[in-house]
DNA sequence: TGGATAATGCGAATGCGTTATCACTGCTCT
DNA sequence: AGAGCAGTGATAACGCATTCGCATTATCCA
């Protein structure tokens, strides 16, 4: 059965903490605050099994290796920002009207992804 | 200098007779039919110096290899449908507007990007 | 036409993100 | 407290897309 180890521990709250989609080195950095000895390979085997608990859920944007945000944000309809400073990506509330005029006839679309690209208020100078 | 060889040529055409996004495989395939002979080392080989000319010019799908298209196709504002059933890329004409209104205050946005997912006409029965 | 050399084909090698292996650690339950 | 075993850290190995090295081929220009 699972066991509760400070690990997990840590990198669920981390990922509480946040509030928006973190890579895995984000997550081992962040996580290192509480448990100093951890690995990255633990940090991969955490993510893999809270996505299979679906605790998680991966934000894939062009390019870049997958990030991971908590099941409560992927439930809400949503889309991302990414910061070319800092290379964080933040969530977005609600969507945009009009992309069904954008297909071709013939075309049926299913799914729709947006990113918007610039400077998060961190880096705003 | 610059050679005009017969790989190169077919790649050139492949390009310009696809009229959508193409990574190095689809490439690959189309241009043998021209060349059967053609490696795909000497694929890469040619996409990365077309990219350094300007001829081509990347075009990324998240959680996806890098795809290609023509410069001509590039400098017109657009965006990518992509077919989950024979997972290629075509090009939409147009944008969307309000995109503005998704940006949270104290963000600046300098671009964007948007994908949508669905099946094509060649793939609707 | 022939020589210099850019380009090719092939296979090995790289880089990066991710996963597997395995001895050891430390939860959990009795 | 102690046994059993899930979880961990460290490191090796993996998969994939991409690039390199090098002998060979083929283009271009005199």
């Amino acid at each position: 059965m699972q066991r509760q180890t400070a690990q997990r521990v840590a990198i669920e709250a981390v990922f509480g903490a946040a509030g928006r989609p973190l890579g895995p080195l984000e997550v081992l950095d962040a996580a290192r605050e509480r448990v100093p000895s951890l690995n990255l390979a633990t940090v991969y085997r955490t993510l893999k099994r809270m996505q299979e608990e679906h605790a998680i859920h991966p934000v894939e944007l062009p390019g870049e290796a997958p990030r991971y945000e908590l099941r409560a944000a992927a439930e809400r309809h949503h889309h991302h920002f990414r910061c070319c400073e800092c290379d964080s990506v933040y969530d977005l509330k609600g969507c945009v009207a009009g992309l069904k005029k954008l297909v071709p006839s013939g075309f049926r679309m299913t799914d729709h992804e947006i990113v918007l690209y610039g400077t998060c208020r961190c880096c705003t100078s």
